[in-house]
Parts: structure tokens; sequence; C-alpha cells
DNA sequence: TTTATAACTGACCATATGATCAGTTAAAAT
DNA sequence: ATTTTAACTGATCATATGGTCAGTTATAAA
């Protein structure tokens, strides 16, 4: 987001030239805090939060000690990545897709998870989310939690009404309906795992997967949910 | 397996009490070794690889330096972990199920994911499986490629006959189905994901939701595959 | 009961790492 | 051109951690 823009800010203060030759030796106290930021983003989602501040200082061609003068300590280094990544590569667009009736359901879901999987399926993104679930933050909690209300419930209530079945007011969205519909993240974060994670190449294109992961819930949905809201 | 014995010979040396008040002060090579590669398959499971060696031993009840009498180094018991949970935990039985045509598809593919679910969605063997990915191990590549082979190819060879469809002798299993077959495993990993990592608790219980995995993926197969093997 | 074996400990070393702070200097203000 | 501001450095500290080794002692063999 505004992460990536502070390049061309740059440009403002000399000659524009190809490649920035000479760089600005001190920053704008904003513009470091945002370039540590982002080096913060890119260091840990490679290596882990165990990744030492030394390190991340040489990439950035500063010394250590200049990154605790951004962040009181690395556990606050630590705390804006998650900022970054979860909080600020949320797109409140993804929500208003699903519900937008004039479009097949087939056609929202497919263009809803081929944007967010643009976002969620990021080397950076699929890595820190593992380290930080891995190390027990709550943040990964909350954010599935977000998922499930803003996401999955919205879907399994289109559901329903594509397959002309009464709606949640008559009879309220079963659990199991809910977990249907994780099947489709699952699915799509499970393809970032083994791009970034498990280094097993991904044979046909994300975006035919994610063609046929909607086509394959659905049709399964067609077959299942009828069954799963008269039971009990 | 063999691991989890040695509890019982702990029995044969000192008169049989309900709780061991005086245990045996020094153990047989061999169980020793098997206490500290079981211990750290728990320990390294919780904190991740980074766990120091002292609060390992800590947890034995025995020095930090016993532990570098029974392995060279860090990185030789890290080796072991692999081993116990990766290899030691591979079940033969499980490539049986697949190809017993005496029983419906559906059936064989519940069962099998029923009980690969046993092993698999372990808290142990979650997050191994993610640290020793995360820090860039090649087993975890081998071990997919080895479950691809194993289990996805046929999964995909056994749904062309059940839809009646022609053999891979005559039309080469394509990527895509087997990328379909991938879907089950993602979803059943991620229960695991959920249950071990994110604290997400499932909202019902593992095999119904397995089931419905198996019925969701039969039921898309029989729309999707016919027109994936049509293609190109 | 004595001796021999090997399981185990405690003290120690070298290095890595988060964090601090007095001092330096590039860049903006005057 | 000079002063002021604040971005940045280098040296340093305290602690944590993998690994070593001479010596101790439980246990089995004699």
């Amino acid at each position: 987001m505004e992460l990536k823009n502070n390049m061309s800010d740059e440009n403002s203060f000399s000659e524009v030239t190809a490649i920035e030759v000479q760089p600005r030796k001190r920053m704008k106290r904003e513009d470091r805090d945002r370039e540590i930021a982002a080096a913060a983003v890119a260091f840990f989602a490679e290596v882990g939060f165990d990744g030492d501040t030394r390190e991340l200082a040489r990439r950035l061609g500063v010394t250590q000690s200049l990154i605790f003068r951004y962040f009181p300590n690395k556990a606050a280094l630590i705390e804006r990545v998650y900022q970054e990544v979860y909080v600020g590569r949320w797109n409140p667009y993804w929500e208003t897709i699903i519900a937008d009736r004039s479009v097949p359901l087939q056609d929202r879901l497919i263009r809803l998870y081929k944007d967010y999987s643009r976002i969620s399926l990021t080397y950076d993104w699929v890595r820190i989310f593992m380290f930080s679930g891995l190390k027990g933050e709550d943040i990964n909690t909350r954010y599935l939690k977000f998922l499930r209300s803003r996401i999955l419930e919205p879907i399994a209530i289109e559901v329903r009404a594509e397959l002309g079945l009464p709606s949640p007011d008559e009879i309220p969205l079963k659990m199991s309906e809910v977990e249907l519909a994780w099947g489709i993240n699952s699915r799509i974060f499970y393809l970032g795992q083994r791009q970034w994670i498990f280094n097993v190449p991904l044979d046909i294109d994300i975006d035919s997967i994610i063609e046929h992961t909607i086509i394959t819930y659905l049709s399964g949905a067609r077959t299942v949910v009828p069954m799963l809201i008269k039971q009990e």
C-alpha cells in the first residue's frame, strides 16, 4: 500500500536518474521508519522472527543501533510487521464482491479468490503468517475470526440463496456449512505453503486451480448442504 | 511406535508402584537415546528448532551436557526428530486401502483419511512439519513428493475408474487431476493447522469434516474431471 | 566385597545477540 | 556562512547458547 510509494518521493530531492547512484545518506524519520518496517517484513519472512537485528541492519545498509532508535525493542518491530501484513493488506472490496447478486455466485467467488490470492499467496504473507502462528501470537486467531465473519459466513449465506434453500433467518447457519467454506480457503492457502514453504512447485497455474476449487466447492455444496440443514 | 514402549520396560527393574517414586538414575544407552529423541520431538514441536538444549535437558531432568554425549551436535538431534516424525510414522497400509476395488471408492477414501488424520493431525506432527518447512529442510519436499506418488496419484487413478473414464494407459493423468486430489490433503492439513497453530477450534468433529471433504471432492470430480481429460 | 565400565555432572569456553549511550555529522534553519 | 536540529555511528554491556572435557558415581561384572 503506502509502503511501496516512498520510492517515488525519493526522486524529488535529486536529479532523476535511472539508478539511484548516490542515495541520500540520511532519510526523513518517516521514510526511514517505513524502510525499516518493509525490510523487516522481507527479512523476518525469510528467516523467521529469530533473525538477528544486525543482519537486518546490514541489509538496510545501516548500523544495528539505528533500528533501536526507531523501535524501542525487537518486539515492537515485530508488532509493526504484523500490522503491515495482516491489517495493512486487507481489502474491504472483497467483502462487497460476495454480496453482489447481480453476478452469478460462481463468478463472484472466482473473482474474489483470484484477487484475494494475489495478496495472501505472497511469499511474505504466507511465511509471516506461519511464523507468527507458530510463535503463538493471537493475531492469527483474530485474523481467522475476521475472515470467518467477513468472507466464509457470507459465502455460506449466498450458497443458501443460490440453492433456493431457506435463509439463515429461518434456519440458522450450521457450523458445518461454514466448515465447508473453510475448504476453499484451506485449498488456496495450501497453494501458498507449497510454493513458499515446502518448495513443491504448482503444476498448473493458480487461477485455474482457483476455478476448479470453486467449481468443486459449489458442486459439492449442492450435494451436501441440503443434507446438512435437514440434520438434527 | 517403538518409542512409546520404553515405559513398560521401566517397571521391570524395581517394585511396581503406582507412581515411580525412585526412578533409575542411569538408563541403558538405548533407552536414554529414545527418551531424549522423544522429548526432543515434543520440545521442538512446541518451541521450534531454536529451542535451547538447556531447557530440553531440564525437561528431561538431566544436564545439558548429557544430550551432547548422545548426539554429536544439535543438528544431529534435529535430524533424528525428522526421522521419528516423517519416516517413523508413515503407514504403508494407507497405500493398500486405496487400491482395494472391492470397497466403494468413497468408503476407501474416507477410511484412508480418517486413519491418516490420526497421525498427521497430531500436535507434534503438524508443528514439526511447519517448523522444518520454514527452515528450508528438503525433507518436507521429499515427503510431499512421496505423498503425491503414493496417495494422490493413486486416488486420481481410482477416480478415473470410478467414473468409467479412460485409464491412464490410454490418456495419461493430467496435472490438474492430481491437483484436485491435493485439495483433499490441503483440507485435512488445514484442520491441523487451525487446531495446533492458529488456535481456531474446529466447530464440528474431524471425522465428519473428512466425510464432507471426500463427498465434496468426489462430487466435484464427477463434474470437473471429464472436462479436464478432454482439454488440450 | 572389590573392580571395571560407562552413564552422568559441573565448570568452562567462544560466540551471538538484544539493547544502551556518548559522540559524530549530514542536512535544514538562520 | 553559521547555527541548530536530529539522523546516524561505534564501542560496549549483559546475557544466552552450542559445545567441550576432566572428573564423579551408579551399576554390573569379578
